[in-house]
DNA sequence: GAGTGGTCTAGACCACCTG
DNA sequence: AGGTGGTCTAGACCACTCA
């Protein structure tokens, strides 16, 4: 509320935290307009406009044209991974993203995935294969299994358009994720998808989400070589 | 070069993104000011500034006041995550810890350390290589480099008794860390020093922590094929 | 000392969204 | 229709760091 003494936008940005953290601002609540925060604080818009953007950037709040700034749900404490949608990341480092869907069936789940997703017997579970290209070049190939008992809409999207990763991100929120990572050698089968040669070294992330108590998919990710990315916020 | 018909951060952006990635601009090669970049695309500078800035949070270029801005040598797949300890994820499993140190010296920095650590000419670092074992199986190679500049008491530590992964933890804070995954294909001196096979495959944890602007350490794990597991709840 | 990025200002127009 | 955020401008001063 009072003025802070120097002007600038990691102040304004660390007052508007603390307010939140303390519950001044409860989860769900509007706070005040860029103009009327400007105004409190004695500075230009544009420097608040730099904070509560930052803010955004990371989670904190959600802005929307016209409604205006609410405090974010979710009091994420101690490191929550984000899942990062894949196309996005490829969009952000400037390289053109392509969609690939390999498969797309409803299956009994094998006997390992009906152990990783802590199926009952006969559960149907859909199996997406896909791949993700930036620049053409493949990036990331998916191997994914949801659980149908507890997704039962998975069975209604083709995903021949969106991917699994980005589909599963808007539309079921989940509560605990693990994540294995993993260095393996490119057997003939994968070098073939991410065009690369038999032998080469592969990156590999597995994970699991659950809402509540129930698992809602397992995926492993592969990436030829090079490197991840993973965010997490505290 | 030539002026952008939409002056717009995003459009400026991509643009230098596409210049990077044509090799227009080069890795390390400084690219030109915010003046100049301003009045090349026909906007303000805090448009250039805008859009260069986030190219530096995504660490596609590298800012320096003075010396100016460069493109980074390696993209980074920057993250940020919880820093476990190794002995006690080990311990954790139910398996018996044993450290090794390697080495522990006092050099100048060579220039990638310098570098990654952005230490000034000459700077003194702290070079530890060690060794973790699980059941007496090699489980992590460390290979880290500590700012003596900013963490003077490590030089006082033998480090024989605890990690510097341990010691770090407890005693110095971190208000950033970034971690990059990869996977990589092991050559005869760390096949060696991991007890594996030259060509297995390697998962690889490349991290850096800050303490507000001053880098405190960066490390090099390296960890024999699978693994690797991070659970995070929230 | 001087050049660069870091930040700020006090306006402005626009796009989007909701009421 | 009008309020909100999204962006832009054309300056300005400062801090850092290199030469």
């Amino acid at each position: 509320m009072k003025n802070i003494k120097t002007s600038s936008f990691q102040a304004i940005k660390a007052d508007i935290m603390e307010k939140i953290k303390s519950r001044y601002w409860a989860p769900g609540e509007i706070i005040p307009g860029e103009e009327k925060l400007a105004e409190e604080y004695g500075c230009s818009r544009m420097t608040v406009n730099r904070a509560v953007r930052e803010l955004a950037e990371c989670g904190v709040v959600e802005r929307k044209r016209k409604s205006g700034t609410r405090v974010a749900h979710q009091p994420d404490r101690a490191a929550k991974l984000q899942i990062p949608i894949v196309r996005k990341e490829i969009v952000a480092r400037g390289s053109a993203y392509r969609y690939a869907l390999l498969e797309n069936s409803v299956e009994i789940a094998p006997d390992g995935v009906k152990a990783k997703l802590a199926l009952a017997s006969n559960s149907k579970v859909l199996h997406i294969r896909c791949l993700h290209f930036a620049d053409e070049t493949p990036y990331q190939y998916e191997d994914r299994w949801i659980n149908l008992d507890r997704v039962p809409s998975a069975k209604d999207e083709s995903f021949e358009e969106i991917s699994p990763n980005e589909w599963l991100v808007e539309k079921e929120p989940f509560s605990d994720a693990e994540h294995a990572f993993s260095a393996e050698i490119a057997d003939k089968e994968i070098a073939d998808i991410l065009g690369i040669r038999e032998g080469d070294a592969l990156f590999v992330v597995e994970r699991r989400t659950w809402q509540q108590n129930d698992t809602i998919t397992a995926v492993k990710l592969t990436f030829p070589g090079a490197s991840y990315k993973l965010i997490s916020r505290g």
